[in-house]
DNA sequence: GCCGTTTTCGGCCCGACTGTTTTCAGTCG
């Protein structure tokens, strides 16, 4: 199997883990960590670039030790390192690294002292008392160790960032009625609009904050309590979400959503900055000796750090930074900014609303123009239009446009790609339409070669205009299919073709890191809602978070232009 | 292990909470 960026993260991931185990230079982890980071969210495959024999990049955190270790894992598929480090430690002890409450030192004691090398072995261990015997183990450390190990693995993943907003927004509420509460702000991944979201972090502005931690202790969905000080609180709700939530003062608000909105590597950066300017960034503010520079809110503290406010979006650590200090940062694509959307579906197939219903809903959501692009015939279970219920449809969609007022309705549809790269329907049938939407709905387990053949092959087909959810994963449910990103983003750059970052909570797809990568190629990209209901254009929202995090501007998406325009995009009178 | 507008050596983000302790280490975010 050849090996990916993803591969050599999990390697340096794993490198890190077992250093740590040993007690080594906690910098030197870091730097594993950091490095492991960075390769997931690269878009260079560097296999690619040592088999090519193209010389690695200059990449920020990786020196020549860590290029060297590239190098060898693109040609052998192995760290020399890692398999020594392997050999030294059981392969079941770093799975105990995940449980809460344990990090490296305390595993480390378990396994030297008590030998023990699994998560069954520890159970037994803590049921037979021996764990509390340990110094610096005690009686209440052993039961919140049993309770760990019965947790792990039913405690949900990362939700997705829908499902994460619904109980933001109930819990954000209840605190409002907490005692002396002028503010709460959801922060963390949510603000940074993630496609998943792991805990929630919520921040409370009163004075009196044990009095918020108490009332937030009060919520019915509470289950368990991790945490609770004058400041922060930590819960389980019932549901198996953690919550942690910090309060402040009016006067540190602006420090603390800046420390709490993360992401950690972000901070990092910027604490680090603060000292080059020989000042301290803490949550309360930022600091110069005893004097407070900044801190009521985000804007003054990058200020006086010498940047522009820098979105949410972008705190990754991943150059926005360095855009930063030159004044670069994009202008991020906004929700006002979309003027229409160019794929939704209607009861003619698998939708839930009538043509006009869907116009009328699409002119609600401030859309001036949409495309009605219902599935094609090879989708039975959709009912997907043949040739001659498509032509129904367009003399409908054309009789419409005739009677409405404020919406502008385009003909379309989504167009299953076949086994082969071609198209279900005839070009005849295609031929009248303007928004033609091709789409992968099977095979999703080909080879990365022949898929990418395949999309390829559909990418020639004159007709088309925008790929659809160009990797067809759904978050949690359905894995990606394995395609060369890079191919397909160039192909459809030299096609005419637009990228769609479909936002569906459950798509999101393009990714960031891709939309990144389309943008860096000059290709389009169009955010469409694929509503099958009214209400799902709501969902544009988690859209434009998406491309935010994926650095777009207005230029980029062509749904951002005015309808006279966007027809002559589809009409191919520019970039073919 | 990385990095450089104090530096090629000596730094590397910073504070809260918990449990096991009598002053603090470990963990977490």
């Amino acid at each position: 199997m050849p090996k990916t960026n993803a591969d050599l993260a999990a390697a340096f991931e794993q490198t890190a883990d077992l250093l740590e185990l040993q007690q080594a230079n906690p910098f030197r982890v870091r730097a594993y960590r950091n490095a492991a980071r960075l390769l997931g969210e690269l878009r260079l495959d560097l296999v690619a670039q040592v088999e090519a024999g193209r010389p690695l990049p200059r990449l920020p955190g990786i020196g020549a030790d860590l290029a060297g270790k590239i190098e060898e894992f693109a040609r052998s598929g192995h760290l020399a390192l890692l398999d020594r480090l392997r050999r030294q430690i059981p392969a079941g002890v770093t799975e105990m690294l995940q449980l809460p409450g344990l990090g490296p030192k305390r595993v480390r004691a378990l396994y030297e002292e008590l030998h023990v090398t699994t998560l069954p072995a520890l159970a037994r261990a803590a049921r037979d008392g021996r764990i509390r015997a340990l110094p610096g183990f005690g009686a209440r450390t052993e039961a919140r160790i049993l309770e760990a190990i019965e947790a792990h693995g039913r405690r949900p993943q990362r939700l997705k960032l829908v499902t994460a907003a619904q109980y933001a927004a109930a819990l954000i509420a209840w605190l409002r009625r907490a005692p002396g509460v002028s503010e709460v702000a959801a922060a963390g991944s949510l603000r940074r609009s993630r496609e998943t979201v792991g805990d929630l972090d919520l921040l409370a502005c009163a004075p009196d904050g044990a009095a918020v931690c108490r009332h937030m202790l009060a919520y019915p969905e509470v289950a368990e309590v991790r945490a609770a000080g004058d400041t922060r609180a930590t819960v389980l709700l019932a549901s198996g979400l953690q919550v942690d939530l910090r309060v402040v003062a009016e006067a540190s608000f602006g420090a603390a959503l800046l420390y709490f909105t993360g992401s950690k590597a972000h901070n990092i950066r910027l604490r680090t900055l603060a000292i080059e300017r020989r000042m301290k960034l803490n949550e309360y503010g930022l600091f110069a000796g005893r004097r407070t520079v900044a801190a009521a809110t985000e804007q003054e503290i990058y200020g006086k750090l010498g940047l522009p406010w820098i979105p949410p979006e972008l705190r990754e650590d991943r150059g926005e930074i360095e855009a930063a200090l030159k004044d670069a940062l994009p202008v991020l694509i906004e929700r006002r900014d979309l003027a229409g959307d160019l794929h939704a579906h209607t009861d003619w197939s698998d939708g839930a609303a009538g043509i006009e219903a869907m116009a009328r809903a699409a002119q609600a959501h401030g859309l001036s123009y949409l495309a009605i692009s219902d599935h094609s015939r090879r989708l039975t279970v959709a009912h997907g239009l043949d040739p001659p219920r498509l032509a129904r449809q367009c003399a409908e969609v054309e009789a419409l446009n005739r009677r409405l007022a404020g919406i502008e309705l385009l003909t379309g549809i989504e167009v299953d790609v076949l086994d082969d790269g071609s198209l279900d329907l005839p070009e005849a049938a295609l031929a009248p339409l303007e928004v033609v939407i091709a789409a992968v709905h099977s095979k999703f387990d080909l080879s990365r070669a022949a898929q990418t053949r395949r999309i390829l092959a559909a990418l020639e087909q004159p007709k088309v205009r925008i790929l659809a959810h160009p990797v067809g994963r759904l978050i949690d449910r359905r894995e990606p299919y394995d395609v060369d990103m890079l191919a397909v983003i160039r192909k459809c750059k030299a096609r005419g073709v637009a990228l769609e970052l479909n936002a569906h909570p459950e798509r999101l797809d393009l990714t960031d890191v891709a939309c990144r990568m389309a943008k860096d190629e000059g290709a389009r990209v169009a955010i469409n809602s694929d509503a099958h209901a009214e209400h799902e254009f709501d969902n544009l929202d988690f859209g434009i978070g998406q491309a935010r995090r994926g650095w777009l501007e207005t230029g980029d998406v062509i749904n951002t232009r005015p309808l006279g325009e966007v027809r002559a995009w589809l009409a191919g009178k520019e970039e073919r």
